[in-house]
DNA sequence: TCATGATTAAAACAAACGTTTGAGCATAAA
DNA sequence: TTTATGCTCAAACGTTTGTTTTAATCATGA
């Protein structure tokens, strides 16, 4: 009775299939357009499994998020701290490439931690852009403070930009990361003869160094 | 009768009026979630005037995109090809800042010309990020030609780059750009102390030398 | 003045949505 | 066995969606 839902491999497995469905789809069609039957659905499970397991359809958003998310930022911002540590340490100040390595590293390396974890990426992405305030807000509180903590370790690193444009400048960053989190397969206008880049390695490099020379533009 | 749709005031307003409550709403909840009823609502129009002149939902987007988009990618187009007759005339190359301008200045500026085109330069954002597709082709189509003349000017602005690096930087400007677009008032984390700069001609500034230097980073 | 076509109004349509209900089934404790 | 609990299931709930229909209203040319 105690350790019942640990037992009950039929329960555990359905809120983790729905919880996996519910990623995937998210990510593919956004949170108002990926219905709970659809969901449901593709989990193999009932249409009333997600309100009994999770109670609405936001709170199983939530769920989608904290599975993942809290993980995951909790080693941004570690590497983040680490980031400033170390600067401390060697008494200088932090560069502006090894602080967004600290971000972005870890955010597009998680997309090869399995397909689960890919689908994740993208909602993040997706979510960022959703009209939807309920699902963006959801994401916003569980972000803020790493967004502070990654504004605050930038601003020691450039301490000559006013924090207004500072401010920009990262919005420019965030977007250009987002756009690309969101960019699944058959996204962009696909040009033929250019060799579409799938090597996540690559990408973050190149990803760090346009947003490290944005933001260090005289 | 031949010009019944000019005489007829009427009609003509309650058709524009949807046009305009259409491109308000589609901008700040999105496609999917702006219904018929509310935006005909808005409009002060019935219900059913959508599909008597339009068509469709889908049509009607369509329509709110022609009415401002055409003129735009005409103007965008226009000063793309002037940055290269230009170069062309002084036998050199274009530089990354100027393309950038021509393309981003009209899309910002595009802002201050009235409440209607503001809403339109956040549904241009907005549309690039949905997840419906339908919505997304639609615009894209439209896009497409003005993309690639993009991407061959940057070419010959930046001849060492290869193809696929160009590709994803260029589309690394278009995500700091888009999420921009979509950043209608309260839509960050907000900074208290940081004040958010609102004026177009700084914000456009800012995202040229962003995006200039981040095409250009070594 | 009358007829005609354009436009609006109100109502209804089927479909899809998130959510709730209550019965049924399994398993563990009493 | 009996009781209780966790879970699944089919069915239905009331809304809301885009679209269609039918009748009424309007402006205009003959």
């Amino acid at each position: 009775m105690i350790q019942s839902r640990d037992i009950n491999k039929a329960g555990r497995n359905t809120k983790e299939k729905i919880l996996d469905a519910a990623e995937r789809l998210f990510a593919r069609v956004g949170f108002h357009a990926a219905s709970l039957r659809a969901i449901t659905g593709e989990a193999g499970a009932n249409l009333a499994a997600v309100n009994y397991h999770f109670g609405s359809k936001v709170a199983l958003l939530e769920a989608v998020f904290e599975r993942r998310l809290l993980p995951l930022n909790e080693i941004r911002r570690t590497r983040l701290e680490a980031v400033q540590e170390t600067a401390r340490k060697e008494e200088r100040r932090p560069t502006v490439a090894e602080t967004f390595r600290a971000f972005i590293e870890p955010t597009l390396r998680f997309r090869d931690e399995g397909a689960g974890a890919r689908e994740f990426i993208a909602l993040v992405g997706r979510i960022l852009s959703e009209p939807n305030e309920t699902a963006r807000n959801i994401f916003i509180q569980q972000m803020e403070p790493l967004f502070w903590l990654l504004f605050e370790t930038l601003h020691t690193a450039l301490p000559d930009l006013t924090q207004d444009l500072l401010f920009w400048r990262l919005q420019f960053a965030i977007g250009a990361m987002s756009h690309i989190l969101r960019m699944t397969g058959k996204y962009p206008p696909l040009p033929n003869e250019i060799r579409s880049e799938k090597d996540t390695e690559a990408l973050t490099e190149r990803l760090i160094a346009f947003a490290t020379a944005g933001m260090e533009a005289s």
